[in-house]
DNA sequence: CGCCTATTTGATCTGATTCAAACAATGTGG
DNA sequence: CCACATTGTTTGAATCAGATCAAATAGGCG
């Protein structure tokens, strides 16, 4: 039992560890965090617009996503998130949940009572901090891919997304030489970078073309990362995976 | 000279009070704060992408934007600013700017040193809160902005950005009888949508047959505020305006 | 095997871009 | 106070990146 519970932690202390150093006693603070651990099926919502949950989401296996309708129907995927990810860690200080959390696989879902969170904000200011740091690397996120959308042609927004899965997922130890795991649709990633999921199929069929990448079954294989990420206009500086000032 | 350096923290107060109600004791904490006032032309960068800046900014007066460019050179603007706001306040938790932070007009801007902010956190963890807040809903923003540069028409977007800017300075008292200072260029709200000068232009001229919105000489009328919001498919909820759980 | 979901292909259409130039407004120096 | 420069808005015409519609193919799985 207590095993179990402690494994979801685990997954949050790797994830921070990405960001900065934990103390003993952070990292023990981290693992009495209450939570309730709970299997998920695909494509299931965690968290809806509208919501006011008094619990955040930490996600212990699987890939998920943030999003939000249209009122003509069209979906904008906003994050696709990873292990160690609390996508909705905003419900800390917003009552109202703007968009909606859902699982894009099979998952492990870590539920944290919202007060449990603040206690720990509290209790340890330098983790409060480096949560903080994580919702801001968050809009980072946010802005970098508001710039691909907004400015950047289908093939740069592919090759950019591919450079930052890839990044964010080595970071968390999930990359295996050159290989990360990557199961999302075409039309999931059409519905991410504001493109229809024909064009995402042709644009790919250019990238595999050009042996920038492979991605099947899941999987992401990177063939040439400097021309992906010149292709991709990816610096990798808003990822904020410096480490400095985390402390 | 005490007054001088005061108008700049009250503005801050203001903005933050729009959030929610503030003690006497964290009013004169942010009176206290730290910082150096100066004027600013048009059209200069605060700080941009790649500094590490010591100090944060708060716009006083005038309109500030963040952005960044493309490899190939274009613009994507990712935030209008206004009176109350600290554009940079990332900059408390991520070492180097990702993007850059200009001015739109003359403005007046309070330098708030880093150090100077980081103390006030760890003395009011309230205000610490509500700042964090704050940054959650430019988040908000952002994924708002995604929404509609990944999903929405050139209409419905430029509506949005209306109906948001009309709404925000609204809640910082800037609006006077259905009219809110708005000195952007079709340009910046080009760069803002992700959109051509011309197609904002074209589009405008929709809006304004339809006699939604009068844009003139730097001011915003708002004439039908009901369709302007179905129009912009507007739902106020993103800006977290509400104040609930910003205590 | 047969069902369901995802990928791929083909053909056509369109919202928005681009390029180029005219026009309007505002400010500047002589 | 006017000529002129500068910056922003408006118009027109041609073009294109990506959307849409429709249908075929391919995988995975109970």
């Amino acid at each position: 039992m207590v095993k179990a519970s402690q494994a979801p932690a685990q997954a949050l202390i790797v994830k921070l560890e990405s960001i900065t150093q934990l103390s003993k006693k952070e990292k023990q603070a981290l693992l009495d965090l209450q939570m309730r651990v709970q299997d998920i099926r695909a494509d299931q919502d965690l968290v809806r617009e509208g919501d006011r949950p008094s619990q955040c989401c930490l996600i212990v296996e699987g890939f998920a996503c943030r999003y939000k309708f249209t009122d003509t129907g069209k979906r904008q995927i906003f994050a696709f998130h990873t292990p160690g990810d609390v996508p909705d860690l905003q419900s800390l200080h917003l009552r109202t949940m703007d968009h909606s959390l859902g699982t894009l696989t099979p998952s492990t879902v870590a539920f944290v009572p919202r007060e449990a969170l603040l206690a720990l904000t509290r209790q340890h200011p330098r983790l409060s901090d480096i949560l903080w740091r994580d919702t801001l690397i968050d809009a980072a996120i946010f802005r970098e891919w508001m710039l691909g959308i907004g400015r950047r042609s289908a093939k740069t927004r592919i090759a950019h997304l591919f450079c930052e899965m890839f990044c964010r997922l080595k970071a968390v130890g999930l990359e295996k030489n050159g290989t990360v795991p990557l199961p999302l649709t075409q039309n999931e990633v059409g519905d991410a970078l504001g493109l229809s999921t024909v064009h995402i199929n042709r644009t790919l069929q250019d990238l595999r073309a050009e042996k920038l990448v492979e991605w099947e079954r899941d999987v992401l294989t990177v063939l040439d990362w400097e021309r992906l990420k010149q292709t991709g206009e990816f610096d990798p500086l808003y990822l904020h995976q410096d480490q400095e000032w985390a402390a």
